[in-house]
DNA sequence: AAGCGTCTCAACCGCCGCTTT
DNA sequence: TAAAGCGGCGGTTGAGACGCT
């Protein structure tokens, strides 16, 4: 059965815009996880008036917008990395990418496609004959591992935040925004505060 | 300089599973 | 408890950039 018939919010795909994103929309939707932070996409899209899905705002922020990125090429030690992860959880991206501070799973998918896809080496612990369960459970001791260098990467994007607050500070001037960025309770005035900044000319 | 093939990356689609009502 | 809503994930596609002939 077709998803966009089954889900409902999914269905009524002509209001949505589709293709690239403008500038503008990009400024938005910052702005607006900016001051709010993220989660919750199918609000993000109604407040902010973009006429974007909630996936599409979120697939935006994570892939592309979320100010700890990392740019550039894949190093050589990030690539022996996916190599070590995709022969243990195969092709789990997300897990893979949450092992590698700054790239997306779009990123890594992207790249193995790429360099790997026709010479795939042989898979050691054969991860495609494992059911999900066990995928899991060994994809957990594997994040735990890995929570140490996690933790000293969070405090690095933390630092990255304070950057954006810094390159984006219209949001400051918002209604209910805070300057340290905090999240205030939702209330009438917001959409109208939101549909204001869609009008501004940035 | 033009044509062609390859690479890169942004974005969409459909499915799954968790949460909420 | 079932259904609906929603977020997240993996797969796929298409357009533009780039390099080679």
């Amino acid at each position: 059965m077709d998803e966009g018939t089954k889900r409902g919010a999914d269905a009524v795909e002509e209001r949505w815009r589709k293709g690239p994103w403008t500038p503008q929309e990009d400024k938005l939707l910052t702005a607006h996880v900016n001051l709010r932070g993220g989660g919750r996409w199918n609000s993000v899209s109604k407040l902010t008036g973009l006429r974007r899905s909630g996936k599409s705002c979120r697939l935006r922020w994570v892939n592309y917008l979320r100010p700890d990125l990392k740019r550039g090429k894949i190093t050589p030690e990030e690539e022996s990395i996916i190599l070590e992860l995709h022969a243990s959880w195969g092709n789990r991206w997300s897990a893979i990418a949450r092992s590698l501070p700054g790239r997306t799973d779009n990123d890594i998918k992207n790249y193995w496609r790429t360099h790997f896809k026709n010479s795939t080496p042989p898979s050691k612990n054969n991860v495609e004959n494992k059911p999900r369960a066990q995928l899991l459970t060994q994809q957990q001791d594997e994040e735990m591992r890995m929570t140490m260098n996690e933790i000293e990467q969070a405090a690095v994007a933390h630092d990255m935040q304070q950057e954006m607050a810094y390159v984006y500070p219209f949001t400051g001037m918002l209604q209910g925004g805070s300057a340290d960025g905090s999240i205030t309770d939702g209330s009438s005035e917001e959409e109208v505060s939101w549909g204001g900044l869609w009008h501004l000319d940035i």
